[in-house]
DNA sequence: TACTTTTTGTGAAAGTTACCACATAGGGGG
DNA sequence: CCCCCTATGTGGTAACTTTCACAAAAAGTA
C-alpha cells in the first residue's frame, strides 16, 4: 500500500497499538493476531491491519503478528528507535511536574534542558539543566534539539512558540490554552485540559446527568 | 436542525469557539461573523455555522452573531453555565500541578476533593479536601460529584476508574498511560502525553527532520 | 414600501475514514 | 506433497465530516 497522505487519527492508533505490544511482551507472548490486538485495545481488527498497511506488510498469513517485530516496525516507523531531546519552556507547576514524570523517558524521551525566566532556585531533577529564558535560542542551537514543550502562561505562548521556531524547533507541543500559529515547517500539537474538561460535561449534559 | 448524534470534533470545536469568543468580548467586539471568527481560529466559516445549527439558530443574517449571546448559549449548550465540582485522584507531581493550575476554575472547574493512598503531608490548595482513597466512594457520593480526573500510576488507573464508577462519577479525564474500559453510562477521555510526542515525532521522521 | 447589501442556515457535493468480506498466502499435519 | 485451517492484506462500500454554493432573511437606505 504505502501512500504518504497518513490520517493523523492512525498516528495516534500506532502509538496505541505500541503501548499494546509492550503488554503483551511483558506478559510473554510472542504473537497476536489483529484480532487479539484489536480486542486488547478497542480497535477493530480491519482498522489494525489497515493502518499497518501504510507502512508495508508485517504479518504473516495464518499466524499474525510477531509481537517483538512488529514493535520494532511500528517504533522504526515513527521515528522512536532513538532517544530524543526534548526542551521545556516554563519552569512553573505544571512544567515541573512534566519535568519529574518517568513516563517519558520510558518512551524514548529525555527532558534535558529547561527554560524560565527565572530560573533561580527552581528544583529540576537530574539529568535536567536549566537555563534563562534569554539563553533559549543559543542552548537550543548548540545542542541541536528539535522538540519542545510549551508550559508557560497562555499570554507568552505565541511569542514563545515564535522563538522556539527561530532557535530550529520542528516539533511543538503545547500545553497552553491558546492555539499557536506558525507560518510553515513546525508541527504543533495542542493539549488543552480545559477543553477535555468541557467535552466531558457536554456529553454528561447530553445525558441528562446532574 | 438540531439532530441529536453530535460528533466529537464539534464538541471540541465548540470549546474552541468558546475561547475565541472570550477574547474577542474582552477586546470589546460585540458583533461576529462566521467569517471573522473562523479566520481568528483556523475553522472554515461553513463548519463553524454547521456546527451551531446542531443546537440551533444563534445568529442573525445579513448581522453575523452578538458574542455576548452566542458565548453564553455555547456555554448553556456545554452545561457551563454553573460551576462543576471535580474529584483527583492520585496526588503525586502531576496531580499537584493540576490541584494549583489555575485555569480550570477560569472555566466554571472546581478541584474540590482530592484523594492519595497517602494523603498525609501532601500540599494541597485552600479550598481543597485531601482524604484517603479508601474514603473515596463515600465522599463523592456524598457531595454528588459527577466528574474526576485520574492522575495515579498506569497500574492503577483501570481499578480507580471502576471505583469512581461505583461512586457514580459520570465523566473521567485519565492522565495514565492506558485505555480505561468501562462498561458503559461513563464518558472517559485520555489525555497521553507519551502519545503527543510520539505523534510529533512521527511527523519529524517523516518530513526527514533529523 | 421597495431595493440593496450582508451574512446566515442548509441541501448537495466532495473528501475522509472505518468497516465488511473475501481472495490469498503461509504453516502444519497426515 | 497435498490439503486444510487460519489470519493477513485489500477492494469495495458504508458512514461520517468538511466544504461549497445559494436561497432566505434581516437591516439599512431612500
Amino acid at each position: 500500500m504505502r501512500r504518504f497522505k497518513i490520517p493523523e487519527v492512525t498516528v495516534g492508533r500506532l502509538s496505541l497499538y505500541l503501548r499494546c505490544l509492550n503488554e503483551l511482551e511483558e506478559e510473554g507472548i510472542e504473537v497476536v493476531s489483529s484480532a487479539e490486538l484489536g480486542r486488547r485495545c478497542g480497535v477493530n481488527p480491519a482498522q489494525i491491519r489497515k493502518d499497518l498497511a501504510y507502512f508495508g506488510e508485517f504479518g504473516t498469513r495464518g499466524v499474525g503478528y510477531y509481537v517483538k517485530e512488529l514493535k520494532e516496525d511500528i517504533k522504526r516507523v515513527m521515528g522512536l528507535n532513538k532517544t530524543w531531546e526534548v526542551a521545556l519552556v516554563g519552569v512553573g507547576n505544571l512544567g515541573t511536574a512534566l519535568l519529574r514524570y518517568k513516563g517519558f523517558q520510558r518512551h524514548g524521551f529525555k527532558l534535558s534542558v529547561a527554560f524560565d525566566h527565572q530560573p533561580e532556585g527552581k528544583d529540576v531533577p537530574e539529568g535536567c539543566e536549566i537555563y534563562h529564558s534569554s539563553e533559549m535560542e543559543r542552548v537550543i542551537k548548540e545542542r541541536g534539539i528539535k522538540l519542545a514543550v510549551i508550559t508557560v502562561h497562555y499570554s507568552q505562548a505565541q511569542d514563545v512558540a515564535e522563538k522556539l521556531a527561530r532557535a530550529g524547533i520542528k516539533g511543538i507541543l503545547n500545553f497552553a490554552p491558546v492555539r499557536i500559529h506558525l507560518s510553515k515547517g513546525v508541527v504543533v500539537r495542542n493539549v488543552d485540559m480545559g477543553t477535555e474538561l468541557e467535552i466531558l460535561t457536554f456529553y454528561l449534559t447530553m445525558k441528562g446527568a446532574r
